[in-house]
Formats: structure tokens, sequence, C-alpha cells
DNA sequence: TTTT
DNA sequence: TTTT
């Protein structure tokens, strides 16, 4: 079809750690579930009311699937762009089932870190080499779609 | 949770004639099934692929409700802004299932038409009306979000 | 025109104080300068470049400008979405300028917290009404979007 | 800074034909001034009221400018993400002067016609040289941003 | 004028 | 499963 956009917009927070997996032909895939939530004063009680939605993600983006394995936790609040996709499977059943992700494509999307996320395992070793690495990677301007690495801004 | 942001945007065109549904409460619930696509090149082959991605779309808003009874049919190319929410629900067989949808939500969301669709049941009779209603309902600036009824622009 | 779209997402850090104005109407309109940067590596020096982009915000939604009275100050990290509009204005030179701007409409738009700011004058006095003003404000869904006063999410 | 996003996005028609550049290292820039309004009915009068605003666009994405040289016109209606960005210049008075442009970026951004624009000098001058160019062009995904030369969707 |  |  001529003239599609497909966008998701979330911030949010991760419900665990992501999860890395490589494909046969050496590319990493990072799946991730993330938290969104909205919260309302219910009219007549007054109560405080709360609804969360969880988010699977998944991120093709080469560069975005080092950043997050590097800095992101269970607990991390980040800004993702992504696009929906709908993909079926068959269940122990043999019954039809369908899950729709936010995907990151390889080509696409985005991934900025919005909180100081505390290190813990598998994170940079030495202040140094966090800081630099950070610095050119998720620390700039949304990771991704600019050209961190060239000359010029635009 | 504070903080959280989740938007979806769309920009497709509609599988089906959208349904109308009425809650007890007597507010008007519109369903759509709207598809996405987009196309490349096989970089071995030459050939060229496709892959459309369907999605659910569930409006509550009440003014985009209205628009999408009288203005979209199937086939219509629309903008649409939504969040994403997937609700549980169970089979004949007692199986847990979920379904990821793009909700409009009663306050907030924008639905805008991309074309002119050609007018069926439901529409208006005349060009005359049909220009006019167009004009402050889906033809102007994104409904649902701006002031269209209001006296100033912001 | 029919079916225009007009929408920034800007994610940043205010560069002072917000100013708060009133309108001889009564109401509040809040002006904030907000900045963006993004950051790159020189290809051939290797040196780390940075550029900021500096934006002229205007709230106008009523709860938004509440909320950025009560909880933003200068470094408050900020998510917010509005539309551009250039507004044309005569210096003392009587050169005709235009200055374009953010801005956040009575009817629309949205502001979320992203950090923890300080309290500091003109912030809740107690950490309780803080709280409890946080949650069903600034804290809570994108404010000016969702219905936070209401007893259902969507 | 870090963790920065800066995104515009637009639906509306260019007010005359692109304007196309090009730098000494050989690059193509293209210029386009592109209009969006909104409408909304004054309460008092009820009369039907309109503002129009102009956006400066500057596209710097290669595959973009060349999709906008070849297929966008005066009155083309199209669906744009880019960021904002205010460059500052010197008119012929010394007068320091600020224009806030929409830019779509080397690496970045995305651009989606949205109607069939009449051919005119300069288009393709075949229907089926015209299709296929579009279908592997404009006419696809938002361009800039989706792996169209690729042999995977993500 | 922010932030890292 | 996150967060406030």
């Amino acid at each position: 079809m001529a003239g599609s956009v497909n966008r998701v917009i979330l911030i949010g927070h991760l419900g665990r750690d992501p999860e890395v997996h490589h494909t046969q032909a050496g590319s990493r895939i990072v799946n991730m579930s993330m938290a969104t939530s909205e919260s309302w004063r219910n009219k007549d009680t007054g109560e405080r009311m709360e609804r969360t939605e969880w988010h699977r993600v998944v991120i093709f983006n080469e560069r975005l699937t080092e950043i997050a394995e590097k800095y992101l936790r269970k607990g991390s609040k980040v800004y993702l762009e992504g696009q929906l996709a709908t993909r079926k499977w068959t269940d122990q059943q043999k019954v039809e089932r369908y899950t729709t992700e936010v995907v990151v494509p390889r080509f696409g999307g985005a991934l900025v870190l919005l909180d100081r996320q505390q290190t813990g395992p598998g994170s940079p070793s030495s202040p140094d080499d966090y800081g630099t690495t950070r610095a050119s990677g998720a620390g700039g301007a949304p990771a991704g779609r600019d050209p961190l690495d060239d000359d010029v801004p635009f």
C-alpha cells in the first residue's frame, strides 16, 4: 500500500532485564517488557485508579541492541520509538495465536535512556569506559537515527 | 507509574466499513480494521516484497466515533492517533487469549481523513451539506484535540 | 485546509524557570525555554561534537499551565507535545520579525515530568501535599489528554 | 545533553514547487514551504474560522531529496517527519535574525506522499516508470527509515 | 539559558 | 514484571 505510516512512541519502565538473543546469521536481537501506566481519579468515589499496560518490545537495530544490552536493566526508564507488528504462532494445543509487538526495526526507531541506571553485572566496568560509551551511544540524541559518528548534525 | 507515554500514529486504509456499537450507557464505540504496509526490494533477487500489518482500532472519543460513522468506509485512508491497549479474553475452549488494540480514548487521540471518500449510505446526501459537515468535522485539523468549536485557535 | 496535522514532540531541559502570565480574561499562560541537543563524533578528528537547540514553548492548556507553574523549574527534564506556530511582530526599528514557538494549545498537547525536581520556592511545602498533587497531576499519564478525573481509563 | 528528543510530524500541502540546491560537496538539499491549517467555529458568531501555519522545510536525507525533487509539486499533500532547528542570520541592515525550520536530517526523518500528484515537468515520463519508481520510493513505507532495499521487513 |  |  502506498503511503503508510506505523509508529509507536513509549515512555515507560522495563519490567525485567532485557533478553539478548543471537540469530544464526550472527545478529543480536533484544526482547524487552516495558510498562506504561495511566492513573485517574474515580469521579464518584474519589478513589485513585491505575491501569498498567505491558508492551513486548523487540529490537533489531544493531546499535540499539548494543545499548540495550549494555545499559538497560529491570526498572530502567526509557523513551522508545518503534512500529507495531503482529505475528502468528501455534501453541502446544495446535491453536493459532497472535502476539502484537513493538518492533524497533534494523534501520530506524529510537531508544533514549531517561534515568541513570545503577550499574550492575554486565555493565561497563570502569567509569571511564562507561562515560565514553554512554556519551557516544545512549547518552546522545535518540540513538539509531542520528549521525552520532558523523561530523555534521543534520 | 509516573511519567508514562503511550502513543500510536498510523496512516493506512480501512479493510472494511467501521462497526458501530452502543454501550448500555448510550455512548457510541467504533471498531475498525486498519492496514499499513511497507515494501522493500530483496537484495539478492531484486524482487519486490511487501508486508501488510493489520491493526484493530477502537474509538471511544465521541466526536471521532461520529466522524468515523459518517465519513469512513472500507478503503478510506486515515491518519489516526491512539494508544496501545492489550485486553485478555477467554475463548470457547476456555483458553486465555490476548488481543492488542489501538485505542482512541474518550479524551484524546485524533482522526484525520486523508481522501475524499465516495459517499455511501449514511453519508451526507448533498454535496453542499457534505462539504460543510466535512469542513467542521473531519476535514479540519485533527478532530478530537482541537478547538473546532471555540473561537480561538490555541 | 482539510486533513492537516501539526505535532511537535520534545524531551529536554528547561533553561530557566517557567514564566507565568495572566490574560485579561483571567487565564494563565506559561512561557518556557527548553533545550534539546544532539551529539556526534567527528569522523576525521574523532572529536566529540554537540549542538544544542533552544525551543520557545507557550502553554495555554489550563491544567498544564498549573503543573508547569507548580513543578517545573530551571533544569527540569520534561516530555512535551505541542504544535508549531509562527507569530509576526514588529521590533523597535519597525522591522517585521517572526518567531516560531511550540504551542501547547488550550485543548490538547501533553506535558510529562521526567525527573524529580528539587523543591524550591513555590513548590509544595509538604511531602504529602507534593506527592498527592503530583500523583493527580503531572505524575500520571500525560497530563492534558487523559481522563485523570474520570472513572474509566479510555 | 543526554536523552533529548526533537521530533516534528506534519501533514500538509506544499505552497510551491520544492527548491533543489546542491552543495559544493555534491549533495542535494531541498527546501519546501508547507502549510498546515486548523479550523474552528466561533462560539459567539458561529462563524467558521481558519488559521494557516506555514513551515519552512529543509531536507538533507539523500533519498528523500530525490523523492521530493521527482514527485513533489506545488499542492502536493505529504506526511513529513523531521526536527526543529533555528538558525541565525544577519539581514541587510546588519540585524541578527532567527529562522526556525523543520529539518529532515541526513540519517533519519520520513516523507510520504499522500496524494497522486498530477505529473508535470520533471515527472517520470511514462506511467510505467512512474508507477515503478513510486513503488520503490515514495509510495512504500515512509522513505528514509525503512529497509526498502533489504530482504527483511524489520 | 538546560543537560551530560 | 516496572514505576509512583
